[in-house]
DNA sequence: CCAGACGTTGTT
DNA sequence: GTCTGG
DNA sequence: CCAGACGTTGTT
DNA sequence: GTCTGG
């Protein structure tokens, strides 16, 4: 699940976060972000995460956590990573406790079905707002003298209400006021894995769409229409 | 102790 | 790196 | 998540 | 069928 998502608006970064008011988003660095109706794994997506000072920042990093500990070319990459289990894993429980970091998103797609063709449906919020997935990241360096690549995973959760219809998971998206806590490098797993949950339904809708979405080079506004 | 895995999804 | 299995 | 490749030899 | 790439 969760394996595709739109940023559609150029206004998603900054502007959006600055507006909640948040103080740990006051100085936020301003966020470049080049619309698209089509995220993929292994592509390079935006992530907010804080900065050494402990502020947030933003910058491109690939969907597929590859561990630290990798040797050689990696065999895993998950691109989710079940809440359930993120705090025991031994693949995901440091970057739990030390290397949260928020994914915006203004919608997400989900494929309906047991065997294809299945039926894609977009779904966003209600408002046409900002989501924020919440996601854990890893910098890994594919040799001693190699440049470090840094990527990230996208937590799911049992699906809600409006999400139960299509599909048996979905993606852990957060509560404003949860924000500055999933950043907060001072709080722990425990606290974090409290804001772990689905989302509020009635703040989300859904609707069937065109299979065109499958296609990953497919992205234009089109993807979106429904049918 | 060392060796080997470490994940999710979906599909059967 | 850290946990599990042998 | 879905789509598309799945190989070797030899040459640059 | 299974892996890789997007």
């Amino acid at each position: 699940m969760c394996g595709r998502y739109t940023i559609r608006r150029a206004d998603v970064g900054a502007a959006a976060l600055r507006a909640l008011n948040l103080p740990l988003f006051e100085e936020f660095t301003e966020l470049k972000i080049v619309p698209r109706f089509n995220i993929a794994p292994s592509q390079n997506a935006p992530v907010i995460r804080p900065n050494a000072a402990g502020k947030p920042a933003a910058g491109e990093v690939r969907w597929g956590l590859i561990p630290s500990w990798t040797k050689g070319k990696p065999k895993m990459q998950p691109i989710n990573a079940r809440a359930e289990n993120v705090a025991t894993s031994a693949m995901f429980r440091q970057a739990l406790e030390r290397r949260r970091c928020l994914v915006p998103a203004d919608g997400f797609y989900e494929w309906h079905g047991s065997k294809p063709p299945k039926q894609p449906y977009f779904i966003r919020r209600k408002d046409d707002g900002l989501f924020m997935f919440a996601g854990l990241w890893e910098r890994w360096k594919p040799d001693d003298d190699a440049e470090p690549i840094d990527t990230f995973t996208l937590i799911t959760t049992t699906p809600n209400e409006l999400m139960k219809p299509i599909h048996n998971r979905m993606p852990v998206i957060l509560s404003p006021e949860d924000y500055e806590k999933w950043l907060d490098r001072t709080a722990g797993a425990e606290e974090a894995i409290q804001l772990l949950r689905p989302y509020a339904a009635e703040e989300m809708e859904a609707w069937p769409i065109s299979t065109r979405v499958n296609r990953v080079g497919n992205d234009g506004p089109e993807l979106l229409e429904k049918i």
